[in-house]
DNA sequence: GTAGGATCTAGAGTCGACTCTAGATCAAGT
DNA sequence: ACTTGATCTAGAGTCGACTCTAGATCCTAC
């Protein structure tokens, strides 16, 4: 009944998250984390749920192209407490309006690569239909 | 009448492309052009029209995450000239497979964005509404 | 004929985001 | 006691795609 955070090591983090431990020794470095990762005995690092949530929302954002630096500052913002949601918000924003421009721009760029792919449909079952050429 | 395509610089191509001097000779060396630019007096490139369609369709493929190499070989494909199209649209489908999919990633991380920008408008809204806090 | 600007080549440098290495320490099993 | 495997730190290396530099050459306009 008192199952607080399970506690997970480095490696357990790594096969939940799929990030390897680099990266999540990396992140740390960086500044990623929101709270600083809390060490074991023999000064090894000891995760709670509440840390493999935080990194897979990092994982998501970083995956839509925020880069670290702003991952870095969102963090900070988080890491401060309550008070900064304004600028959490426009944080957010601004990256929101960067993903959807990317979605928009690869949209575009599907139709032509499926247009070209419909050309070379009909070029290949032409020929194939075609033995003499 | 006789007006056959004009014959463009480097930098011409480079405005017209938005692509710079540096990387249109990049490109060159890393056989992305399907026919080796041709050379004015004093060895100065001249590009065509053609050029410069064949560099907006690279730049699609490259803006929708198409690696160099694979650039190149459909590259290869179409110096070759007819005969291979069955290997191009291969080439154009594995393409097509992966810019799909990773605009159905892009979709589900903006959701989430989206989500949470939700949230933080609503307290924002709130503590705004709320000077007592 | 000379100054300015575009172009040439070869090759070095940059940037972001990891990834890997070396050498040490530690925990668990036999 | 010993081996195995996970973890630690600091720092070096990698990869892709350009970007920039240096030094030379070449047109154009004055």
């Amino acid at each position: 009944m008192t199952e607080v955070t399970p506690n997970l090591s480095i490696g357990q983090v790594a096969e939940r998250t799929g990030l390897s431990v680099h990266a999540l020794r990396f992140y740390e470095r960086e500044g990623i984390m929101f709270s600083p990762v809390r060490r074991g005995p023999g000064g090894r690092r000891v995760y709670s749920e509440d840390d493999v949530e935080w990194l897979t929302l990092c994982i998501i954002l970083r995956a839509s192209g925020m880069p670290l630096p702003a991952l870095r500052q969102y963090t900070e913002l988080v890491r401060q407490g309550e008070g900064n949601e304004d600028e959490r918000l426009e944080l957010l924003r601004l990256h929101q309006t960067r993903v959807t421009a990317q979605l928009a721009e690869l949209g575009r760029c599907l139709d032509l690569i499926n247009f070209k792919v419909g050309v070379y449909e009909d070029i290949v079952a032409h020929t194939a239909a075609d033995p003499a050429r």
